[in-house]
DNA sequence: CCGACTGTTGGTAACGTTACCAAGGCGGGT
DNA sequence: ACCCGCCTTGGTAACGTTACCAACAGTCGG
């Protein structure tokens, strides 16, 4: 799988030195040229130009960045899960920034695999990428040391990596799950099931700390029988929300942690709804948005969030250590989230 | 907004020289070991992969591709709306054939501005990318043309460009609708709606020509009255499916030919069950599937397919032109689409 | 014991670009 | 008229890497 096929020869790409040849220039006045023209005549300028359009050339980036000091313009980013559609939102945010300070993007999945999260990083740095920006796994980050990056300036977006100090944009995990909670207090709930992941997982952990800052505040008890914290996909979701629903003191609402909780635990609603089940029709709180909420059969509450926006921040942070000072200490930027309750009057 | 503001020094990235040094080896010995070994013997390997581990050296491939004949390694992307979740599959496909033949993408996001396609390409083209996949746009494609473009390996997804031979992954836009559609004249429906893109969108062309077969070729006539073909986003799509369903003569079923005006349609029924309205409650076929359709307050059936798929389709076709004959005619690839028909009895 | 061949190593040059320096031309001030 | 300084131009070298060639050591067959 290496890439040590035979490729097929490019035509090949003009080079600076064929354009300068056309406009009867030396290299560097046509590099002068195209770098802004300082203390180029007009004319000699205007001649390079138009060999430039005649060859269609096109400048090697790669090239130029080898000289010392020339940034490659480039940033890598790696990203947990790009089918995941709030990543892809992530990373359009980062892109718009990145285009508007004149770089590209290196995009690479991790799938949540910590290897592949280092060899990732490995391959960015070897393609002299001037940051790095991703959404950490799990797994063990050594490859994110400072004495392996050296100062390659690096932004955590979603989850911190325990003991790593480095620039990070979070959601306001634990506030939006303590409101989507108080409002399902408020509304008089006092059973309330739980959804979510475990606690390995960082916002696992913050959005269950902050439903659990709501009812004990609340003084209302968390029951761990209807608390489940270790679903990664819709069917065991599924499942965690049957079994919840299937018991004698089945929760009157649950609070899902995100999205694939969330539509798991509506497919078994449904499902209960059609087959006619007795038992509780549970509200939902649901952290993560998605589209027809408002058309379910259970009113749904979403705490909701807004990835560009994260993407965008993310690139900011990054952006603003590329510019400025190395030595700034690591900040860290808290989005907010909003609580959308379900339309009034548009549930039953 | 170009990238001139002073950069931050990297800490030094250690070369391939400073490894012979450390290993008291020649580069040339250093640069064998690193691509094989071929021809070193095993105790300076060893030196030099020492040498690598302690100063955490990373090849530069920038440099390396400088030469000539090198590939770059790199594949450019540019896609219309990363946002959209289907493209963010789709990315994620190529990504994951891109790495399994040692490739990273590059990736941008064009916004369906023409202009901006042209600047991405450019761009890749000036980082060497040994490839371009692009979901085109539907503005000037002249930036396309192979004298353009030279031999640079080109794969389109999703769309055609007019008069353009490249290698083509796309759906089986026709079918799906015609199956589609036959699905609504089978169930007895004869007065359907269409929700679309205008004929200049590719996509939207392939699957408004897909409904009509289907109605011709069941003598059902299409009223142009509940024919809405330029909605671009939701709300637009929400008052186009108003319009129709305001009508005396108000459509039974609605064929939508992609997942914004699904949205929107549904929208617009959704408000009309709650506020009590009548008229027909429409069954819907929607090019595009989403989450949770089966819970929806009317039957819908999804027209699916698999954007990792097409992704990883493109991909192939590029690689395949990249390690084979060049000059190959170019290949069209259309994916099957799969309709799924609202489980039954998990409807009311 | 010699020649040929194989295996191993290193020097040189080149990929495309631009920073640095040197040199030439021109204008203005004295 | 002369000199100084600025504007303009081009040559050279260097960025990190590796293909090519040359050189050398060791081995084997005759």
């Amino acid at each position: 799988m290496s890439a040590s096929q035979p490729e097929r020869g490019r035509s090949h790409q003009p080079t600076i030195k064929e354009v300068a040849r056309l406009a009867g220039v030396s290299p560097m006045t046509a590099s002068r040229t195209l770098n802004g023209g300082l203390n180029v005549r007009p004319d000699l300028q205007e001649r390079v130009m138009a060999a430039v359009r005649e060859l269609g050339y096109q400048r090697n980036e790669n090239a130029r960045s080898l000289r010392p000091g020339q940034p490659s313009g480039l940033i890598g980013i790696a990203i947990t899960n790009l089918a995941n559609p709030y990543y892809g939102s992530f990373a359009l945010g980062v892109e718009e920034v990145a285009a508007e300070h004149g770089r590209r993007i290196i995009l690479g999945n991790t799938g949540e695999d910590a290897g592949r999260e280092r060899q990732l990083v490995s391959d960015f740095i070897g393609r002299q990428v001037d940051g790095l920006i991703l959404v950490p796994t799990s797994g063990d980050s050594a490859h994110l040391r400072p004495e392996r990056l050296g100062d390659m300036p690096l932004v955590l977006a979603s989850r911190r990596v325990p003991g790593l100090e480095a620039d990070t944009v979070l959601l306001d995990d634990v506030g939006g799950a303590y409101r989507g909670t108080i409002s399902l207090l408020d509304a008089g709930h006092t059973r309330i099931g739980f959804l979510g992941n475990r606690s390995s997982v960082f916002t696992g952990e913050r959005r269950y700390r902050g439903f659990e800052q709501a009812m004990s505040e609340r003084g209302v008890a968390i029951d761990p029988a209807i608390v489940a914290r270790d679903q990664q996909d819709v069917d065991a979701a599924r499942r965690a929300a049957r079994a919840m629903l299937d018991r004698p003191d089945a929760p009157t609402a649950i609070f899902s942690a995100n999205n694939r909780n969330t539509i798991g635990a509506l497919r078994e609603i449904g499902r209960r709804i059609h087959d006619g089940l007795p038992g509780p029709r549970p509200s939902i709180v649901s952290f993560d948005d998605f589209e027809l909420s408002e058309l379910m059969p259970v009113p749904v509450t979403v705490i909701d969030h807004d990835g560009r926006r994260l993407g965008r921040e993310a690139a900011t942070l990054l952006f603003t250590r590329l510019t400025g000072d190395g030595d700034m200490p690591a900040r860290t930027v808290e989005l907010p989230v909003t609580v959308e309750f379900p339309r009034p009057g548009e549930r039953a």
